[in-house]
This record gives structure tokens, sequence and C-alpha cells, in this order.
DNA sequence: TAGTCTACTGAACATGAGTTCAGCAATCGA
DNA sequence: TCGATTGCTGAACTCATGTTCAGTAGACTA
């Protein structure tokens, strides 16, 4: 799994997976069938990992608000913590969602469901404002929730510190705290 | 460059470029020297062209935020109304990130740079409000944006429109803007 | 003990990839 | 007109990769 979330499944070869496995490579054949059935079965295990993290979140989260936890709860956090620091779980997370697999899109749907249900929920509740387009708010907040994940390379250079630690999560989560609770801009002419 | 940037450069073979060129094999690598060639002639290319978006941005985004236009400058905006629906560059661009590509960390560098001062000057006329964290808040801004082009197709099946065209930018960007201005959450117990 | 099953290996095979190369045809300059 | 350069091709070569297969060694069962 830590070799395909590095490179991609393509990328890798049997020998490869199997001299870091420390068997010969007809036994990885021997077992899985062939390469793609490796890679199905790394998916499904995967997939699994991260509903787990998805069912154990809301939860977790609603909690955190409702006591009104200073950060706000977010899928890239409650993955960070979820997983060791060296675990190569996001960087599959980021090859499920990048490439077009039908396992990615599965997830991403449920992830966004999900995400649209809590925010009607916070609606509801009134601790969020409703929106005109509440699709559209929800997959904006996921998606800038999973460019965290997704672009974490990029964000690690720039800012100076990886965003999946607790660290850098703490920066992030206070930036965007405060952006979602009060925004960033002052209205323009308004009043 | 279409092939390269809906399958990656490994994924697609010498002989698919000769035949969608109606060439033979050889004489792409003959005109390139060899497929890696090829490869840094096109990225070489692509990075112009978005280096070209990025110098054109400011100041247009500038003038729409001073006149008080209705959506928020964005890169991804700038991105899409500059470039053709069909063309590849976005496809490109999401690979050129997703990479590790040091071509891609040096564009995402530039775009963090201009985003950077772009938030500062804002800051400074007073239309965005000052942050504790600047790095951070300039990164969240870029990597949100950014997500557009990353996430393009999940974000097409989750509301429904695909966010990189006229229609789908613009509901994309009036909830985007209104989160960015108002804020989405009413400040949990403050005064 | 004999038989069977399971984990496992080494070597070989087939395929598809990037690349090379000798050569053809047309164009261009002297 | 002639030589050279240029654009271009077909076929072959080399190499890496996924896969197959016959066979070995040990464990478990009757």
């Amino acid at each position: 799994m830590r070799l395909f979330a590095e490179r991609g499944p393509d990328a890798v070869t049997v020998r490869e997976i199997a001299t870091q496995a420390g068997v010969s490579p007809a036994l990885v054949l021997h077992h899985f069938g062939s390469k793609d059935g490796l890679r199905a079965e790394v998916d499904a295990f995967a997939a699994h990992a991260f509903d787990a993290i998805l069912e154990a979140m809301p939860t977790e989260e609603l909690a955190e608000l409702l006591t009104g936890g200073s950060t706000r709860g977010s899928l890239a956090e409650a993955f960070a913590r979820g997983f060791p620091p060296g675990s190569p779980l996001p960087a599959y997370l980021r090859r499920l969602l990048l490439t077009n697999d039908p396992a990615g899109a599965a997830l991403f749907g449920r992830w966004y469901a999900a995400t649209r249900r809590l925010l009607d929920m916070l609606v509801e509740m009134g601790v969020a404002r409703p929106s005109e387009d509440p699709d559209v708010r929800a997959a904006f907040f996921l998606v800038n929730d999973l460019a965290l994940i997704v672009l974490r390379n990029q964000i690690a250079v720039a800012i100076g510190a990886d965003p999946l630690t607790p660290a850098g999560m703490d920066r992030w989560a206070r930036e965007a705290g405060i952006v979602y609770a009060e925004g960033a801009f002052r209205a323009p002419q308004k009043e």
C-alpha cells in the first residue's frame, strides 16, 4: 500500500512489491491472482479504513462544535488524528480521489452526502447560517478540506509546516475557523 | 498535450502520440530526442501559458475588486475565462500540481507569492481583514481555489455542474464570495 | 507411514515499451 | 544539374514487465 500510495500502482512493479515483502514475485501473483487483483484488494482495504474515519467523525465533530471547541471539525483533522504520522493512507486517499477511480468517486460521494447532511443539521441548530445554494456550499467546504490532503506537499513548502501534523493543522484550522466564522473581506459598500 | 493531460505522460505511448499526429513514431523521437524530451517541451509550453494567466490576472482582479464587482477574483476563474472550453490546459495544470514535478512546485511557488502579495495589498487598502498568520491565510485561499481545478470532476458530479464552465463557476463564486465576506458560522458564544 | 495440500521459488515466456538505424523522397543552394 | 540537407518512414533491437508453470519443502490428515 505504501508503494502504491507514493508512486501509483502503475509505476510500481510486482518485483518491487515482492522485494519489499521479502518474497518472490511469483508468490504475489499466487496469492492475489494478478497485479490488478492485488490492487483491488488494497483498494478495498483502504476504502474500508476511510469509511471507518467517516463514521467515527460526525459525532465527534458535533460534540466538539456543541461544546464550543476552539477548532472547527474537519475531515482532514479527523484523518490526521486517526492515523499515525507515517501512515500511507493520506497519500493513498489522494490517489483514490485524483484518479478517476470509481472507488474514489464513491468515497467522495459518501463524504459529500455526509457533509451535506451535517451542514443541514448545523443550520437547523442555528450554528451555521443558511445558504441559498446548500449543494455548492457543502461541496465548497468538503473540497477545501480535501485540498489539505491533496495539495499537502505544496502547502508544506509554502507555509513551512506539514498541514497534516498536529502543529501544522492547528495553524491551518485557526485561519480556516476565522474565515469560516467571520469572513476575510469587508463587504464592499454594504450600508 | 491533450493526451498527457488526460492520462499522464507515463500512460501514453509514443506510438499513440504519433498516431494522433498522423506521423510515424520515429519522427516524434527524431524531433524531440526522446519521450522525456517531448515531455519537457510540453511542460515548458504549458508553464509559459500558465504564467501568462498569472500575469494577466492581478490587475484585472484588482480592478474588479475596486469597482465592487459581484464576483470575487480567483485563479480558477481567470483560468476558465482565459482558456476555451475544451482546452487541455486545466487538466494539464492538474497533473503538474499533483505529481511532485519540480515545474509544478515552481508554478505553485510563484502563484503563492502572488497571492500573498495580493492579500497584503488588500489588507493595506482596507478591503481584507488582517490576519495573524498571513502565510497560512494566503495558502488557504490559494489551495481552495486550486481545489476547483484539482477536484473538478468530483465537484461536477456533486453539484451537477462543471465548476470550470461559466454557469458552474457563477454558482461557486457566489457561495465562496459569501463565505469569504461574511463567514458561514455564527461565532459561538461571542459577547 | 503415505498422501495431500499449501506456501513458495526459479526460470522461462509473451508482450509492449522506448529507441535506433539505414534508407527514401523532396527541397534547396551553388 | 548536382550535392547536401531535411522531413520522414519501416523494421528491427533491447529491455522491463506481468504472467505462467513445473517443481520443492514442509505441515497436516487419514
